[in-house]
DNA sequence: CAGTGGATGCTCT
DNA sequence: GAGCATCCACTGT
């Protein structure tokens, strides 16, 4: 399976079919442990009630990031998903550091790895993701991304941190990973 | 540990 | 003017 098959099937098979997969950004970055899924038809979604505004990289090709500030200060990264049009989206919310953990800890402050990645707003400050990548091609550079040798053991979960449609268990993590924006891992 | 509140900017009403 | 797919520092046990 390469990426851009996987990107371009429902949001609902890519969004745990990611995990694992290993993304870089100009050769800093490790393996997606965290993901959450968001379609058009989820009153939670940026692209609820179609394209608009912000929200249109999310309508275009599958396989490119669209990035949003949330709360006034943090960046947030999603991968579009789905066939082109459908609004559909995997938001990043942690990944496991394996590369550059020296730049990471130069963007972020010294902090123990444990943080660096943990969560959608310091994953995106760790590999230096801003809204100048809205709606740039994760196939090209300074990105790269590569397979899984093993497919993770992947568990759902509610998703963290909205208030509509909250109980969709949409939130897909590797079982057991270290890396979690948050704990306790689920069961 | 858990719980609270402030920072901060963009979109939509 | 409200609300938001967040993070951090601070408080009290």
């Amino acid at each position: 399976m390469t990426f851009a098959q996987l990107v371009e099937g429902s949001v609902h098979d890519a969004a745990p079919a990611l995990l694992g997969w290993t993304l870089l950004v100009d050769g800093v970055g490790g393996t997606i442990v965290e993901v959450e899924a968001y379609e058009e038809s989820d009153p939670a979604s940026h692209s609820f009630g179609g394209p608009r505004g912000r929200n249109a990289v999310m309508f275009g090709p599958p396989g490119h990031l669209y990035v949003y500030r949330s709360y006034g200060l943090h960046a947030c990264a999603n991968v579009v998903c789905g066939p082109a049009g459908t609004g559909a989206a995997v938001l990043l919310r942690a990944l496991g550091p394996l590369h550059g953990l020296e730049r990471m800890r130069a963007r972020r402050g010294v902090e123990p790895a444990r943080l660096l990645c943990a969560g959608p707003g310091r994953l995106c400050q760790a590999l230096g993701i801003g809204a100048e990548h809205d709606g740039a091609a994760l196939e090209q550079p300074p990105f790269s991304l590569q397979p899984p040798s093993a497919p993770p053991e992947v568990a759902a979960t509610p998703r963290v941190g909205i208030t509509k449609a909250a109980e969709r268990p949409w939130r897909y993590v590797v079982r057991g990973s270290p890396w979690l924006s948050r704990g306790p891992r689920p069961a």
